[in-house]
DNA sequence: TTGATAGGTTGATTCAAATCAATTACCCGA
DNA sequence: TCGGGTAATTGATTTGAATCAACCTATCAA
């Protein structure tokens, strides 16, 4: 895609695929964050790390899973593709987070391909041995019964953010969402990626997506490229109505 | 809402509660259909049989999960409501489903308030003890990861849906996947709710769900109120543009 | 038979978003 | 410092869907 020729930082083995991760790499995956040191080491056994440059297609549409991923560091983008060529993106993993969890549950095949926007750093997580591994360890069904939990909220936000909000509103929402539910009226973020992929994140083209912008600046948001500042978060909430359901624990 | 005095047929009982349900009715729960007996025998324990007339609101949206819902008769509507009023359909469960799943899996509070668009007859499987026993039989924690993954899955193929097919085109997705994948080229059906419902499931006002029937008319899509007939699914898969990633057993 | 009514359709209009087209801002390398 | 190219914005127009309103058509009760 890109000029990939004369990177200079962070030279990644191209496809490196290292031996198996350090156990502590485990703590900066939020699904297995938990675990004990006995059971993490099990992990670390059938996991491997993986580099990937910029653009890398991590898993194809179609195609059945082999191993889960946590991604590490990087953000990696979920895309469906339709038939005659139109494509949606239904998520961007932010580091941290992991992906095709779904379809290594139930051995099904991918709905979405996965593209690393930014060089990522990986871990993945051998699915068959994992399969096995969560019969015998009850912490890692656990982690991963909560983790599609989660996920599978995420997803219902977007089907009610779809189906009843605007582009702007959506919008809205989503940086509510970056500003972390501040409790200070004014809050400063930047934004993740570039505003093509959040324009197709949000569902929109990019020239809507600009045009968004444009309509919330009237409700304090003031944008410089991916520094935002939203200057009045109670009336951009009233704007937007973003689902107040939190998703942080309640016991 | 509706006249309920007068009506004959199975009369429920009111709000109705009996005591543990046969364990053959979870033969019932695609969801606990593979599952041992004697691990049943555990299910029927933490769980109790309700019958609901028309209307009944059996989740109230931002509350929290006490009890795994398993619907063996009836229709029950997933919906969000924004808090200026609008609300969306997230999902329509058929018999046989089972809701609020992720909820209680987290433990976080409902996204979506639960209707009974029609009498119901459920299984109610207590939360807390739920969890437990999952901790206890493997393969009720197999279950309920399986079950979520394709849960998931569903959402993902509605936010896809949703960015990037018109209302018409996810109509003819909605027909194709009613039409269970015949192999015909004609293929008649009938719609399991009212189309009022059924455009709030696919994301739009009834009106436009009309209009939409009336463009699949050109495709061979015939309509007598709630029976269908596709008479050329195969214009119609071209024109839908369908995921055809199956979400059936691979192994 | 006669309303009454809920469910559904059709038409006119407005509004949101996509599309097409042009331009501007910005980053990077020479 | 100067292109060159990508990202982003802005404008004009078309298209899809919402909205508002009228009307049709079953069903059911009186």
């Amino acid at each position: 895609m890109h000029s990939l020729i004369g990177t200079t930082m962070r030279e990644p083995t191209w496809q490196g695929e290292d031996n198996c991760p350090a156990p502590a790499l485990f703590q900066q995956a939020r699904i297995f964050k938990d675990l004990e040191e006995r059971v993490v080491s099990r992990l670390v056994a059938i996991s491997r790390i993986l580099s990937m440059p910029e653009g890398t297609e991590l898993c194809k549409q179609g195609a059945l899973p082999t191993r889960l991923l946590l991604l590490l560091e990087g953000q990696v983008a979920l895309e469906n593709t339709t038939p005659t060529g139109p494509s949606a993106v239904v998520e961007v993993i932010p580091p941290g987070g992991h992906f095709v969890l779904s379809a290594v549950l139930s051995n099904l095949p991918f709905l979405t391909s996965a593209r690393a926007v930014t060089p990522a750093r990986l871990i993945a997580v051998d699915a068959a041995a994992l399969r096995t591994l969560m019969y015998e360890e009850l912490s890692v069904a656990t982690a991963l019964l909560r983790a599609g939990a989660l996920d599978f909220r995420a997803m219902v936000r977007q089907v009610c953010d779809l189906k009843l909000r605007t582009t702007a509103q959506r919008l809205g929402c989503y940086l509510l969402a970056l500003s972390d539910n501040a409790a200070a009226n004014t809050v400063s973020l930047r934004l993740p990626f570039d505003k093509r992929l959040l324009a197709a994140r949000l569902g929109c083209r990019q020239e809507n997506l600009s045009r968004a912008f444009a309509a919330l600046r009237d409700l304090g948001v003031e944008t410089h490229g991916a520094r935002v500042i939203l200057h009045d978060i109670a009336s951009l909430r009233d704007y937007s109505l973003p689902d107040d359901t939190a998703d942080f624990e309640t016991a």
